[in-house]
DNA sequence: GTCTATAGGAAGATAGAC
DNA sequence: GTCTATCTTCCTATAGAC
């Protein structure tokens, strides 16, 4: 049973794309009225505290787009090896192979800590409790499989840093490749 | 001979300060006049170009905090993994101990794109070079010097970014004592 | 559910006195 | 070199018609 598209679920399609282009800050009404091709007040029928309702959308948005795209991957049958691979696979799309930010980055300062409190290291925990599951499966103890799955947390979360700095998604392909490597020493 | 501290010296500490902590579009004149202590029109006398000047003034700071606090201690005498050593003690202070944003990833996105171009990118590529040059001393080919360079910096980044949203340094100060073994092999 | 119109305030920036 | 006062533009948010 596919999702079936309301207005509002375009809306938070293209709400969530604004905020992970310019930021909470940078993410202006007018911009995230464009995007959505709704007016201003028609966004605030749909999301009647306003920005801070917009950012809520999209963090709960991302999370069910990364549970889909990535999470999924990780918790389904077969070689954990195998697994972290389809997950690569999943996050290249997920952050559209490299081009794409990562909210855990871009709610982790400014106005986005007051008024979306908490959010960044939720998402954080999520993604990093998922890596250190694997991680154990492939056979490490537990304090060595939480350290692989930080150390793949900040890897995917640097090479994203670092290919948006450079303008090219070389460093993020890399880091990808090396994800399996990374949680289940294969 | 010591820098003798001019009034917009003072200015441009405050000022970098606060682009460090909300980003290039959180960081408002009200925040600059206030953290630097000068009105309105006094930070535009000595920034005609208002806040467009005021980043390129703290791109400009933070280069030479740097050269001072980490690619100094890069070009030093002795050992590469000795001077990479000194050099990760550099960082942990360049960047709090792990508490401070890096304006490589705040410039990557948003309006800093725009008014600001091309820092971010410069800022990477600076870094990027020095460490390459000393996985080469430490007898690394020319193209595993190079990765392993670029290796280095996802992991300061990554390492930032991880310990932004968890609120806890543990994760950066993790990526440092990592940094010789990637950057010389020890 | 979407629209036009607009309120009220903060944004970046400037003028001119001292 | 710093101040007060002001300008324009943009911001978030709301009111009320359709």
């Amino acid at each position: 049973m596919p999702a079936p598209k309301t207005p509002r679920a375009d809306a938070v399609d293209a709400i969530t794309r604004v905020f992970r282009e310019y930021g909470f800050d940078g993410a202006s009404l007018s911009r995230l009225s464009e995007a959505s091709g709704l007016g201003r007040s028609s966004l605030y029928h749909h999301f009647p505290n306003g920005k801070d309702d917009m950012a809520k959308a999209a963090v709960d948005h991302i999370n069910s787009q990364f549970e889909e795209l990535v999470l999924g991957a990780l918790n389904a049958d077969g070689a954990p090896a195998d697994r972290v691979k389809k997950a690569a696979a999943g996050l290249s799309k997920f952050y559209e192979g490299g081009r794409s930010n990562c909210l855990v980055n871009l709610f982790s300062f400014g106005d986005a800590t007051e008024f979306v409190p908490g959010s960044a290291k939720a998402m954080a925990r999520g993604v990093e409790d998922a890596f250190t599951a694997i991680a154990k499966e492939a056979g490490f103890a537990g304090d060595e499989a939480r350290l692989r799955a930080e150390q793949a947390l900040i890897e995917i979360e640097g090479s994203l840093v670092v290919s948006h700095a450079k303008g090219a998604v070389a460093p993020f392909q890399r880091a990808l490749a090396r994800l399996p490597g990374v949680l289940t020493g294969a």
